[in-house]
DNA sequence: CTGAAAGCGCTAACAG
DNA sequence: CTGTTAGCGCTTTCAG
């Protein structure tokens, strides 16, 4: 059988080029043998290898893997495979990105730039279609699926204030990632349009997003001289660093301090106690931006766009009322 | 300039055949042009494609990132990429397996195979090198990074005997997984030693590794008409459906029921009561399946070895001694 | 030590 | 509708 012939059967957009009978002897033959495609010879050929790649800042981090995982579904159900790429360990991330294009990667999907990161200049020069996911770069330059920071703050402190706590203090995370930066700010407009912003802002800084990070920053807030009645994390993790801090103060959730948390991270309902969070979608994050991203390929002069995913606030029992001696 | 020596100069493994001025000019070239090796097209010719497939059971189980962590990183240093594929989503098994070998995958790592997998089967005939992880087959036919399943449940049955239970039920995992049998033998070989087998065993199986399933198991556990004291689960996320289950049935842990669990799981040490749990280092488990791996690609001939993991018990709140009145 | 030539498995353009 | 031809970017004999 000639070579041409079999390509153009198996193939589904030139299959109508060959005789019916012809395609589907092929096709039996095919699967008789349990012949597959090379895909890196296709690739060579066509300059599409099928691939995707995706920059995680740390797969292990809980936060991710639902992101993925919609990334991940969405990508295969369209044929695509994904290289995940992991950026905790040593080596630059400019060099990751390298490495995925050459390995041929059709597409980029990028959960782990900073506000001001290099490789957004990086991706652009390099003309692959990149899509952001869960933080933003500042200038907006590469299309983006992220939730609303702003929103979400917003909700929380909404909640708390609701509850009657006038002194509420936030652990921000790393200001230079957008999400850090963006609930802060969000926290900050909330209070002031509650009536009640202050002189000194109840805001520490976590160094990162991890629970050790989390307790040391509210360690530090604890010890402020008008201690908060109220907490509210950047995220999840942080929020679970404050339960610690509280612990070491030997103060009590929520009679002593309300927290709150951000993202909603699995299992986030089963500490003690069950931790009040603010919700956003992850699997659909993930799925968004796969679908943002087949759209760049298919697309790439189509507008940049900048999808922000609703934020809901779940309620449980890490906040309450103020004391009333409080 | 020449492609074959600016192949050979840019291989490592053939630079010694070219004069070391011809060699750096052409590094310092294909640096300034921020040139790429095609890995699809070196793939092509030599076979070997640097990727290697890992199929997962499901991305976004808690249980599974830190074994992905360790095997990603470790390949990664080792210059190979890797392409994970979820089986959760519908779509054989097979043909994610059938997929990834269509990319050119230079070996496999599987974390999701039965005891009795056709994939099993289907693997050995395409003569690829693949390893196991967390998994086993039945007949021992794959190379294999496992935890001690039996020695793991050892641990929390005596903890639980020398705390002073003599009726202790367990919340067995789905049988036809490796880790489900496995420690549902060591549980039973356990209770067997310390003289507490009974006739009618206290073991409920739950049908998937699901809080839910191991809330429904530890339900039926429960409403034995000699109830358990202490209840093991075969993994963390069982147990906290067991936790479900007594808050359902109004009894409080530890003190009317002691639950342990397995895997130490993140966060499990923040629930509540924090759960006593047997460590399994899954890191370390990932890093070794890809070593592993890395060993069977280097020679497919070598012999076929078996690791496993020593367990480790973690002592928290949720076991206890079982009340005098009991 | 370096050049020339062939080919990995596939597809696309061009005949027939 | 099908066969022929060429070539994707690389490596690897084989000659020089």
């Amino acid at each position: 059988m000639h070579p041409s012939t079999v390509s153009r059967a198996l193939s589904p957009a030139m299959k109508h080029l060959v005789a019916a009978d012809v395609a589907n002897r092929i096709q039996a033959a095919a699967n008789a043998l349990g012949y597959r495609l090379n895909m890196a010879a296709k690739g060579l050929r066509t300059g599409r290898s099928g691939l995707i790649g995706v920059l995680a800042p740390d797969i292990a981090d809980p936060g991710f893997p639902p992101v993925l995982s919609g990334i991940a579904d969405h990508l295969h159900a369209q044929g695509y495979a994904t290289i995940v790429a992991d950026v905790g360990s040593e080596g630059s991330e400019q060099d990751l990105v390298d490495r995925l294009i050459a390995h041929g990667v059709d597409g980029l999907v990028l959960a782990t730039v900073t506000l001001d990161d290099a490789i957004v200049t990086h991706c652009l020069d390099s003309a692959l279609p990149v899509v952001l996911v869960n933080r933003l770069d500042r200038g907006a330059r590469l299309p983006s699926v992220a939730g609303d920071d702003e929103g979400g703050m917003r909700l929380a402190v909404d909640h708390l204030v609701a509850l009657g706590h006038k002194r509420i203090g936030h652990v921000a995370g790393p200001q230079e990632i957008s999400t850090g930066a963006r609930r802060r700010a969000g926290f900050e407009a909330s209070l002031r349009e509650a009536g009640l912003a202050t002189r000194n802002a109840l805001v520490e800084t976590a160094s990162a997003y991890t629970r050790a990070a989390g307790r040391e920053a509210a360690l530090r807030l604890l010890t402020r001289k008008s201690r908060p009645t109220a907490i509210v994390a950047a995220n999840d993790l942080l929020a679970l660093g404050v339960y610690d801090a509280l612990a070491t103060r030997g103060l009590a959730c929520p009679d002593d301090v309300s927290v709150a948390g951000h993202n909603d991270m699995p299992f986030v309902d089963m500490v003690s106690p069950p931790l009040t969070t603010v919700r956003i979608a992850q699997r659909d994050m993930g799925e968004a931006a796969a679908r943002l991203l087949l759209g760049r390929i298919a697309n790439p002069a189509g507008s940049r766009e900048h999808l922000m995913l609703p934020p809901r606030l779940i309620i449980r029992g890490s906040t309450a009322a103020p004391r009333p001696a409080s």
